[in-house]
DNA sequence: GTGTCTTTTGTTATAATGTAACGAAAGCGC
DNA sequence: GCGCTTTCGTTACATTATAACAAAAGACAC
């Protein structure tokens, strides 16, 4: 769901996270919660770690934004608004990261090609219910 | 590389490095560094949080244990000996993992399949180096 | 517009995760 | 043993994230 849908589906996007969205995409890199934070204070605009926290778990829950737990940081997504599980692409020189919004994981190599990204690992997350869990 | 050859290249399978693998397999599913460290702690086989991140961060290297990075957590490598990237199935439910030791992305999908895993999300992480950074 | 309810934000304090720095101890080669 | 390298112990601290509750703002009926 991206900004458009957003607001005609009953979802507010407050001046909070409207600013918080703002300034991701104008970084356009991953940025740590603290930075943020930081940045955000600096123009008046944010008031303790929490209130970061809590914008980007709605904006990621909305899809706005992606966390990358290897680097314990978001970046603001840069996808068409239709729905799909989101990958990246992570420098490990310049610590950049390419959004590949792939419809299956066997597509991502072939983003990576095209995008010229050398790549030397990879790994796949996988979450839902396993077995046991999901055959209640 | 695996257990056998370890010893074999010169490298040192200390005793605080065997206890904490031996923990690791036995506990048997994903632990965080500071549970790990209570647990050896009871055992007095741990000293402080640094010790133990040292000798993850080894065995991580060493491909004997993986980092879950979105739980914060680390396990132990179930893959034969031989190097792959490793991938994961992680129930939300039971927050219990299995590991994919996969060639590809690919087949990561169809050994979720194989083990009943009911997939809800994916992501897929790339590492190395992007166009520009590797050109040179 | 007032009152009421829900959602969002502010605020304080603290938990959880991870590291820097440096000296002591243990292993290795000679 | 002696010197060198690697590993470990120890203290202190940095970074990332959350709990809990009060205040403010928005939605909505009346």
């Amino acid at each position: 769901m991206a900004l458009n849908s957003l607001t005609s589906h009953g979802e507010r996007l407050t001046g909070l996270r409207r600013d918080v969205l703002n300034a991701m995409h104008h970084l356009n890199r991953p940025v740590g919660a603290y930075e943020l934070f930081d940045h955000l204070k600096e123009k008046g605009r944010a008031s303790a770690p929490p209130a970061v926290y809590r914008v980007l778990d709605y904006l990621t829950a909305h899809d706005l934004v992606h966390r990358l737990p290897t680097l314990s940081a978001y970046t603001a997504c840069t996808a068409k608004p239709h729905r799909h599980d989101a990958s990246f692409l992570i420098c490990r020189a310049c610590n950049n990261v390419e959004e590949i919004d792939s419809p299956a994981p066997a597509d991502v190599i072939a983003a990576a090609d095209l995008s010229n990204f050398s790549l030397e690992h990879f790994s796949v997350s996988i979450t839902g219910l396993c077995r046991r869990c999901g055959q209640n």
